[in-house]
DNA sequence: CAAGGAGACTCAGAAAACTTTGC
DNA sequence: GGCAAAGTTTTCTGAGTCTCCTT
């Protein structure tokens, strides 16, 4: 703190040293490229970033408390007079309910055409007043983040619907849908909600009490640990949905699903040909009525008991793998949920950590492992 | 005094590196 | 018990969000 503050080394052309405890990096400097900035930062498993997290997770934890309030705001505003606040609110119920992501402009050209919920343009939804037996249904088609497709119906409340009608009306297709709402304005009127709101905090939340969420009406406490696991993945996937987060089909995928599904066919057959026992012996015990044949056809039940089970669980397998092959599920877990709900589930259901977590994710999470018991709620 | 840009930080999936599995 | 393939972890660095300061 008091001591002299030290000369660049020599024969390097730094521009200069200096004490800043207002920033986090311990170092910067502009990419000659790009002309970006780079910074070299700590660790996810240092103190410092360890706090920030947990932070982030605190203001969503608030947003919990206030939510309900500030979704009955924006059903007000749906109809408001002003249709700058309109465009906000139906924005905002983008936002909420479907995590969209907040979606500054950016420079055109320089980048990929890439698009959020304010910067979305009339091209990228289509409205139909009914469509597979739902009424007022969104399709939404456009590109986000890293060029990541987002392609999703949903059916929305009638009031959502009319006023994109109006949005839409007389534009073009690459007009703004929102065309008289920027991001700045959105995230004022949040900071005006809830002291440290922001758009991305939506995200935040709505993963996260997802996951708890899901994991409460997935998990049977009768179920072993593999059981466990399968219920939480499938929690986690579907945070991985709601967040859009993709993944391109394994290069492997192919290939391993076809081992799999051989192995489920050599199965089948086995199953098959268990049943035949099965049938013979039943005949067999019919016409000699004795103990010997009925000890055999148990026998033979059981065997085809178990065989029908394993099949059933190569089954699941092949459906979980089908299901995950395009999603990812590594983004939600590290950036979205908060490690708490994942701890806490672990100690009430007797799973060891380093199921859910590997080694470094247990360093990035091990506020979240101290701190949280097994009745963390979210 | 609002608009806009610089700056700092989080979040994203692909690819490389490494570990485990199944023969 | 060794080796290839499959699966997992780590690295990489670009693409977003959002704050704050300048004009």
């Amino acid at each position: 703190r008091d001591s002299k503050i030290p000369e660049p080394p020599e024969g390097h052309r730094w521009k200069e040293v200096r004490f800043d405890n207002t920033v986090t990096w311990l170092a910067s400097w502009t990419e000659n490229i790009q002309n970006t900035w780079k910074y070299i930062m700590l660790n996810p498993s240092s103190k410092l970033k360890g706090e920030k997290d947990w932070q982030k997770y605190e203001v969503a934890r608030r947003l919990k408390g206030v939510v309900h309030t500030i979704r009955a705001q924006y059903r007000r505003d749906w109809k408001s007079k002003e249709l700058k606040k309109r465009q906000r609110a139906v924005a905002l119920y983008f936002i909420d309910k479907l995590a969209l992501r907040a979606g500054n402009e950016k420079e055109e050209g320089e980048t990929a055409d890439t698009v959020g919920c304010c910067s979305l343009r009339v091209e990228h939804i289509q409205l139909h007043a009914q469509l597979d037996g739902q009424e007022h249904v969104v399709e939404f088609d456009f590109l986000g983040k890293d060029s990541i497709r987002y392609y999703n119906k949903v059916s929305v409340e009638k009031p959502v619907f009319k006023n994109l009608q109006l949005f839409m009306k007389n534009k073009d297709p690459t007009d703004d849908l929102f065309d008289l709402l920027t991001t700045a304005f959105l995230n004022k009127h949040l900071q005006h909600l809830m002291d440290g709101l922001t758009a991305k905090v939506f995200r935040t939340y709505n993963a996260s009490i997802t996951l708890q969420e899901q994991l409460k009406a997935l998990t049977n406490p009768e179920d072993d640990v593999a059981g466990k696991l399968l219920s939480y993945n499938r929690a986690n996937r579907a945070v991985a949905i709601l967040c859009n987060h993709q993944r391109s089909i394994p290069k492997t995928y192919a290939r391993s699903m076809q081992v799999l599904q051989q192995k489920i066919d050599a199965k089948k057959k086995q199953v098959e040909e268990a049943q035949e026992e099965v049938k013979k012996a039943e005949d067999e015990f019919k016409d000699t009525e004795d103990a010997k044949a009925e000890a055999n056809l148990e026998k033979k039940k059981k065997l085809l008991k178990r065989l029908e089970e394993q099949l059933a669980k190569l089954n699941i397998q092949a459906t979980d793998k089908e299901e995950n092959k395009q999603i990812a599920l590594g983004t939600s877990k590290l950036n979205y949920l908060d490690p708490r709900i994942s701890v806490a589930w672990c100690k009430k259901f007797g799973i060891p950590i380093e199921r859910i977590y590997n080694k470094t994710q247990r360093e990035k999470f091990a506020w979240a492992i101290d701190m949280a018991g097994e009745d963390f709620e979210f």
